[in-house]
RNA sequence: GACCCACUAGCUCAGUCGGUAGAGCACCUGACUUUUAAUCAGGGAGUCGAUGGUUCGAGUCCAUCGUGGGUCACCA
């Protein structure tokens, strides 16, 4: 067999060089400096040490730390050597501070150890806090403390890493030698941080549903299938929190959300991601008026609490957040960028004939709802720049969402559309379990001529409303690009610390 | 899934017309006690993504494959 160890090993370690293979020059030089430390009675991987200080609060403190020790802890990102005495720049989670190490302070013994330093060790300093002759705030170095080796040479300190590929699937890299990954994950995590604080202040409560379902509802996407053994039945990786949710209205709870990831097996784009985040949260007595100002409220609120302003900058693009945004419904929307009237379409033929004479593509199995949704889409989402409120949307393609006092064939449904991309979707819940059950049976029909995306018959779910849902607004926001358009990227895998990737297979054709 | 682009030292990148592979940083040796992309002198480092083909000769041309990126389609 042609597939033997080697290929076995390839295949475990996709990172190169990894256990089996040489070690190249730089990388047995490292281990010459470690066996050389460990020569010493040093451990070169570390236990415990306890830092006083954070580098950035050295700098910032320096008028009450001047002169005073402390300790700090971090990895070196710079070495520059003089001799009998040399500069480190040390880097923790705060930032750097620079170390100034002289043989005649820390003792022979020591400043050999300060020669065994790589770039990428990880140490412990303690000593005196002062300005150098240049200004810069820097710590006159008494004692260090070996943590960790590092093995590996880390990239470039100049130009930083910049294949996209080792970016990220080896983000750690990424976030060592890229501080503005590191700023932009903090963002996201702020982000998040607030949103929940916002919910909470308002009376939400968090909840956690099941991630794997035995029937994917709540949303039209394709799942990730798997496979539960001791029960031989077939599971979903959910495609939405929805169902779930609304049967905990059904209980008793009044205003819920849950903040957690979903999976839907399609496309990887720079706005997609097999796996993402999603807000869902449902206030009962509310309807999709309630959700759609808490959408502004709560998006314009986080901006501010993370970013101190609701003016963001999108791809030079400027984008005010502040509320109340514009609301249109997408018949007006369509009529005002299409130039095509659907109050004046009763039929589906000249829904047909509409599309054909604008180029608006459309599947044989759409209605007039349908048609008027790919117009919207083809046409209109291309100007919605600005925070958008598009509303009454089609019941076609709504199949959980309430129906219109006034016309049928719309629902109480909006979504938020910022920079021309859907960031949120609200409605006023369908509670009327009759209703419910024929929009099931539709989407079955759906479903078995062809459409893997409609949903699937959810008995259970329709039980619940038969006991009886309160009206209720809920709200779904796509975590991933709320945290894109905070922090200006232009991909969702900058938003994303461990994005999905190929796996990495062995070279056999 | 379709099309376009990329893949050269640990990292960032050059490499002309097809003629034995280059730089900066990093690394190694030496000098240097306030530098900061430290400096100075010397040195080592490569399966040019993989496989096949054309050719006297391929990093360079051709084919197939792999991985990544982008655009489109689907989707939030």
């Amino acid at each position: 067999m042609r597939q033997g160890v080697f290929l076995m090993t390839e295949e475990m370690n996709p990172i190169p060089g990894q256990a089996g293979e040489e070690l190249n020059e730089l990388m047995q030089a490292r281990r010459d400096k470690l066996a050389a430390i460990i020569d010493k009675g040093i451990e070169p991987f570390g236990r415990h040490y306890e830092p006083t200080h954070h580098a950035q609060q050295v700098t910032d403190q320096f008028a009450d730390l001047e002169g005073k020790t402390v300790r700090v802890a971090g990895r070196i990102m710079a070495i520059r050597g003089h001799g009998k005495a040399g500069f480190a720049n040390l880097r923790d989670m705060s930032g750097q501070i620079q170390l100034y190490l002289r043989q005649d302070i820390l003792g022979d013994d020591a400043y050999d150890v300060v020669h065994q330093f790589d770039l990428g060790d990880i140490i412990g300093a303690e000593g005196e806090v002062f300005r150098t002759r240049t200004g810069e705030v820097s710590i006159k170095v008494a004692s260090v403390s070996f943590l960790t080796k590092s093995l590996r040479p880390l990239p470039e300190k100049w130009h930083g890493l910049k294949d996209v590929e080792i970016r990220y699937r080896q983000r750690y890299l990424d976030l060592i030698v890229n501080p503005d990954v590191q700023r932009a994950f903090l963002v996201r995590s702020k982000m998040i941080q607030a949103l929940r604080r916002a919910l909470d202040e308002r009376g939400f409560l968090e909840v956690e549903t099941p991630m794997m379902h035995a029937i994917a509802g709540g949303a039209a996407a394709k799942p990730f299938i798997t496979h539960h053994n001791a029960l031989d039945m077939k599971l979903y990786l959910r495609i939405a929190p929805e169902l779930y949710l609304k049967r905990l209205i059904v209980g008793g709870f009044e205003k819920i959300y849950e903040l957690n990831r979903v999976f839907r097996n399609e496309g990887i784009s720079i706005k997609h991601n097999p796996e993402f985040t999603l807000l869902e949260l449902y206030q009962a007595y509310g309807d999709y008026q309630t959700v759609m100002k808490l959408t502004e409220e709560v998006i314009a609120a986080v901006a501010q609490e993370v970013l101190g302003t609701t003016q963001i900058s999108y791809q030079g693009q400027a984008i005010d957040l502040t509320p109340p945004w514009r609301r249109i419904t997408m018949t007006d929307a369509v009529k005002q960028f299409a130039g095509v009237d659907f109050a004046a379409i009763k039929t589906l033929a000249e829904a047909r004939k509409a599309a054909d004479d604008n180029g608006v593509h459309y599947e044989p199995g759409h209605g007039i709802g349908g048609i008027l949704n790919a117009f919207f889409e083809a046409k209109a989402e291309e100007h919605l720049v600005q925070p958008t409120f598009i509303t009454r949307y089609p019941t076609e393609i709504s199949p959980l969402a309430k129906r219109c006092q006034d016309d049928p064939e719309f629902t109480d449904r909006f979504e938020g559309f910022i920079f021309s991309r859907e960031i949120a979707n609200g409605f006023s819940e369908l509670n009327d379990p009759m209703d419910q059950k024929e929009r099931f049976l539709a989407q079955v029909a759906q479903r078995e001529s062809g459409d893997a995306e409609a949903h699937m018959m959810d008995e259970d779910f329709v039980t619940a409303l038969e006991y009886g849902m309160p009206p209720t607004g809920g709200l779904g926001i796509g975590i991933d690009r709320l945290a894109m358009f905070l922090t200006d990227s232009y991909s969702i895998r900058d938003v994303i610390l461990f994005p999905h990737m190929r796996h990495r297979d062995t070279n056999e054709g």
